[in-house]
RNA sequence: GUGUUGCC
């Protein structure tokens, strides 16, 4: 079944996929919560999360109830959406009903306020986060310097970077291209240069969407004589 | 090989 139903959303034919779950799932066997996850997914990556929402409540007559994983990828299409009145509301909601958050989760609702600009939140989740107990890794940390960096404040976002080295994580080629693009938005693209060989002396090997990151900064701030010079 | 991070 698992197979079956991934093979159809690979194909587009999410409706069979989903016949095919309903028609084992009347049948008395409780399918594979990654199963049905992965079908979930499938809908909230298509714009189709309502479709998403109809099937969970669906199922749940047949007492197959939402895990954290389900919770998580419906959140984080809610993030993707800019509706993080109605991702936080599901993560209480998740909350309630008994699942309890893990860093997966944290790291996307941070990532959600970071991408409207609201590092700050972000920040107060993080805080939440260590409470109750999950250990940053180096998403967390990514993400905090994403949001840090997008909203102009490099100096705080290189204060997580800080912390991030010294709970022994290496920054790496996201983190790096953060930061790059928090100082090309703010007038500091030589600086992100400066970060370009810092990074590379770490041993950290650039790839495409850091020189797309540089060569945007660079010419939008008039360096195009050093964006030349990437190539 | 069910979910989370970076440019346009």
């Amino acid at each position: 079944l698992d197979l079956l139903v991934r093979a159809f959303c690979i194909a587009g034919k999410d409706e069979a996929a989903q016949d095919i779950f309903k028609e084992i799932i009347t049948s008395g066997v409780i399918p594979d919560m990654t199963t049905l996850n992965f079908l979930i997914r499938y809908w909230c990556k298509n714009r189709k999360i309502n479709k998403a929402y109809a099937f969970i409540e669906e199922m749940k007559a047949f007492d197959c109830k939402p895990d954290l994983v389900t919770y998580s990828i419906m959140i984080d299409a809610l993030c993707d959406r800019k509706n993080m009145v109605g991702a936080k509301a599901l993560f209480d909601w998740m909350k309630e009903a008994g699942c309890k958050p893990d860093r997966y989760v944290y790291n996307t609702l941070m990532k959600g306020y970071c991408k409207i600009d609201k590092a700050n939140e972000a920040k107060q989740v993080f805080e939440t986060m260590k409470e109750d107990g999950c250990v940053p890794d180096v998403v967390t940390f990514n993400t905090l310097i994403f949001g840090f960096s997008k909203v102009g404040k490099v100096n705080e976002a290189k204060k997580f970077l800080k912390l991030m080295v010294e709970a022994g994580h290496s920054p790496d080629v996201v983190t790096y291209t953060s930061l790059m693009n928090g100082m090309c938005r703010n007038d500091k693209a030589i600086e992100a240069l400066r970060l370009l060989d810092e990074m590379e002396e770490h041993g950290c090997k650039p790839d495409s969407w850091t020189y797309n990151t540089l060569l945007f900064g660079l010419s939008k701030s008039h360096h195009l004589y050093q964006a030349g010079k990437l190539f």
